[in-house]
DNA sequence: TTGGATAATTAAATCGTTTTAGCTAAATTT
DNA sequence: AAATTTAGCTAAAACGATTTAATTATCCAA
């Protein structure tokens, strides 16, 4: 094995054909032309660097151009499907720009956040797309101070001027609950994290809101979820809310939905017979459970292209406006959310 | 906005303090006692630094040293719940050392990870961390002639020397075929995908070694599937080996065993009555399934922490010798792998 | 008082690039 | 023939750290 065979630099291919480093430097960008370096040499030096399998130093590179072709994601938790979706399509968005992407989970830990995200800056990531997690404005608004390249993504806050890309959280929740009272259900209720982040107030908010519209305010009954013990919680609020005469229920987020199918499933209530339900974000699990779901679909894909598209024009072309993006999610619907009358 | 302020250098301490980089160097990174700073300078330029809240350039830190403290690592599909039950696991891991991780996804495609890794290599990362697709032999090899630190995760090559981890497939699929056989059911099939990789082999290997154990090597019947068009594969296989008088299923992963049972809601077929049936990897989306499914239990956080153990041991001890560890999976038991009598 | 330790600090090379300014020789203009 | 332009190339600074060798100042022993 000749595993001290060093790898070769733009000096070694510079000697190999003769000439200074600046040749081929020129030349290895493509700026060959533009410096007017001969076609004889532009030829010989590619020849070089081809057979002595020249790699550039990206460290060397990045010290001299300040610039690292990285981008640093920093989400709730990558093992967390709706999170490892979105971390997928934001690595394949920043390919096509010739980025790569630094991952790392806050856990919806507003410390490690801050750390994760010092991580990543200290790393020299170019730009920051950050899934915020709850009271972090400070941390947030710490990274605008530097001037780096920021963008929220699936969460914002309202109070802070930043770049941001998330769902239609309000009016996709108002339309779910519409659906509900115009299918058979006329006490529909919401189940939601007991959380301050804007977009779960906004996924609640949608759920008044048609209940305010259909004239049904003084049914809004709301049960808030708190995270711990997730699964007790969940299955209290849904006795809790069928005693109060709840008929069917919105989950706010794709692991509520999950939670939930499973107490329900423990419960034997009938879906959708005595409860109706609509989820967040489809998935494999929902396939399995004995009733065809209905969901809120999330177009994460376009949430991630457009969270790097917005990053990288601040990035690369040095754009100064503030973008804030809504993409718009729709409305699956099967059987557990239509009562056959 | 003060976005002009550019960040502290080494030099701007110095100068600050009115001392050489030099010493600043020594004292910041903990050799102020070895190289005999005074007291007294070392208390200056630690409250200069916090003042000026130093931050050392990564670039010029890894151009120096050779070292990037990142670990690179490709893996099939981030998206796919046991890979990023991984990736989260890695990142936890490769913190503990200080490391960070540049994740990639292969997608199964040869192409497509060699790329990834050399450009995983030319970003600097200080060793690999790779799920190898199939056929992929020449392209570990490579690597190892880099003499880039590498080991492979969940699946490796019996005709190549590297560091890996993965699960004893073998073994545990062969206790999962002999419980069926034990419990009931006196027909297993299992369901693996149609590839030469050895992870794979091995889980159809054990199922045919508790078969032959059992006097029934007569009785193998394997049927492969191919990944492309998966569920429709599936539910072919399943009427198939029902017909032949398979009366239990293994199944050899995670997303075999979720398209299986969707496949079974949707024939109606009853579990474990009409099929016994284990799977592989347990996860929220079992749990939805209206009786509690069998599975093998892949401890993928010791996978991960092995994986990292061992390629941090090369990157920061030279370890020169090769570690291949298997992991013990188990078998979790409900009621989908035994039959009533 | 000269020489040798010892303590405290610094100068300068180095890592591998990019890029600006400058140099030489040939070609062109006047 | 002198002046200018152009083509083709190079020298050297810079990015921000680490580290080796060198330097100065101080103190102590002989």
């Amino acid at each position: 094995m000749d595993k001290n065979k060093k790898k070769a630099s733009l000096k070694d291919v510079a000697s190999y054909v003769g000439v200074s480093t600046s040749l081929v430097s020129f030349v290895l960008n493509g700026k060959g032309r533009l410096h007017r370096v001969s076609e004889e040499t532009i030829a010989k030096i590619k020849k070089a660097a081809e057979k002595l399998n020249y790699q550039p130093n990206s460290f060397a590179k990045s010290l001299r151009e300040g610039k690292s072709r990285v981008i640093g994601v920093v989400l709730s938790d990558i093992s967390n499907p709706f999170f490892s979706m979105i971390a997928r399509y934001l690595e394949d968005e920043a390919e096509k720009y010739g980025y790569s992407i630094l991952f790392a989970s806050s856990d919806e830990n507003r410390d490690r956040a801050e750390k994760q995200i010092a991580h990543l800056v200290s790393r020299g990531a170019d730009g920051i797309i950050l899934v915020p997690c709850e009271k972090s404005e400070k941390t947030v608004e710490a990274v605008l101070e530097t001037g780096k390249p920021l963008i929220l993504i699936d969460r914002y806050f309202p109070t802070i001027r930043t770049n941001y890309v998330c769902l239609n959280n309000r009016e996709v929740s108002r339309l779910a609950t519409e659906h509900l009272l115009t299918h058979g259900f006329s006490h529909p209720g919401v189940i939601a994290y007991d959380t301050t982040l804007q977009h779960m107030q906004d996924r609640v908010n949608g759920y008044k809101q048609a209940m305010t519209e259909a004239g049904k305010a003084g049914l809004i009954s709301e049960s808030r979820v708190k995270e711990a013990n997730l699964h007790n919680a969940i299955s209290g609020s849904i006795s809790r809310m069928l005693a109060e005469g709840v008929d069917s229920l919105l989950f706010a987020t794709n692991n509520i939905a999950t939670e939930a199918l499973k107490v329900i499933k423990g419960k034997g209530i009938r879906i959708p017979e005595d409860l109706g339900i609509i989820g967040f974000d489809g998935g494999n699990a929902f396939e399995l459970f004995h009733v065809p779901v209905s969901y809120i679909r999330q177009p994460i894909s376009l949430l991630a292209q457009k969270a790097v598209e917005i990053i990288m024009d601040e990035i690369l072309m040095g754009e100064k406006m503030t973008h804030q993006v809504e993409v718009q999610g729709s409305l699956v619907i099967t059987e557990s959310s239509i009562k056959s009358c």
